[in-house]
DNA sequence: ACCATTACAGACCCATAATATCTTCAATAG
DNA sequence: CTATTGAAGATATTATGGGTCTGTAATGGT
C-alpha cells in the first residue's frame, strides 16, 4: 500500500511551479526535463491537476502550466487528492447492521493524517530551498 | 491508494478472536463462516498473523488459531502491517543531493497516523459490543 | 491565412499486485 | 491408523499502475 508514482511526480512538480512562480506558463516539455521524467505522462498527472483547480493551463504556443491565483494555500493533500482520488484508506467490505467499529478506527486515524497535509503548504518547502540552482528542486 | 481487502478481513477475524477470546482454538473453517469468505484466502492472512506474531496456530485435528499471551497489547497497526507490509507511504524516486522535502513531510503525517492506530487495540473495541450474538462482530 | 507549438483525450500495451482456488504435505488428537 | 486441520506452493483471474502513441483542438507568430 503506497502513493502511486504519479503522486510523486505530481508533487514534484507543484514544487517546481510554487518555487519558480514565473508569469508566462511553464511547458511540459521543460517541466519533464526538469523532472527527468517522460512528457507524455506527466502530462497527465498534469491535465488532473488542472481539472482538480490547482493550476491552469493555456493551449497554443508559448502556452504550459501556470499556478492559480491562490498560490500559497496549496497544500501537500490537495496535490495528493488530486492525484489519488478522495476514497478513504479504509472500506469495511462486511455488512454490519450498524457502523463498523474497526473502519471508524482507521477512518479516525486517516483524517489525522490528511489534516497534517491539509495544514502543510507546497510554498512552506520553497523558504529553505536556496534560490539558485534549479536542480535543488527536483 | 486503499488498503487490501486482505487488511479487511484479517482485522475482523482479530477481532473475533479477541471478542470471543476462547481457550480452544477457534479453526479457519469456522472463522470464514463467520465472516463469510472462503476458508483457503482466509487461512492466508491468517498464517501472516501467525508469522507476525499476533496469534499461535495449532496443527491436527481440534487444532485452530489462538491468541498469543500479548492479548490485549495488539493493536490496529501490528495487524495493519502484518498484512501491509511496513514499508513507508511515499518514497521519493528523484534523485536528490540532499534528503527530499517532500518526503519529509508526507512521512511526517504518515507518522501521525501510525501513531494512533498503534494507540488503540483490538481490545478496545470489545468492550463495546454486547456480549451475545455473533453476528455483530464480523 | 498558415504553420509551428502546445495542451488534451483516448486507445492501447505491459508488468505487477490483489484476489481466489486447488493440490499436496505435515502435524496431531482420538 | 485415520480423520482433522494448518502450511506451503502452483496456478488462474482480474484490477491497477506505469507508460507509450496517435490524433485533435487551441493559439501565438509570421
Amino acid at each position: 500500500m503506497k502513493y502511486s508514482q504519479a503522486t510523486d511526480y505530481a508533487l514534484h512538480a507543484m514544487l517546481y511551479l510554487v518555487a519558480e512562480a514565473p508569469n508566462k506558463p511553464v511547458s511540459v516539455q521543460l517541466l519533464a526535463e526538469k523532472l527527468g521524467v517522460s512528457q507524455t505522462y506527466l502530462s497527465k498527472m498534469l491535465t488532473k491537476l488542472v481539472k482538480a483547480g490547482l493550476i491552469h493551463s493555456v493551449s497554443g504556443a508559448n502556452g504550459g502550466y501556470k499556478l492559480k491565483r491562490n498560490q500559497d494555500d496549496i497544500s501537500f493533500l490537495d496535490v495528493i487528492q488530486a492525484i489519488e482520488g478522495t476514497t478513504s484508506l479504509f472500506e469495511c467490505s462486511f455488512h454490519h447492521d450498524s457502523a463498523c467499529l474497526i473502519q471508524q478506527v482507521v477512518a479516525d486515524a486517516e483524517q489525522q493524517m490528511m489534516h497534517t497535509l491539509k495544514s502543510k503548504k507546497i510554498a512552506d518547502l520553497v523558504a529553505h530551498i536556496p534560490k539558485q540552482p534549479h536542480e535543488r528542486l527536483t
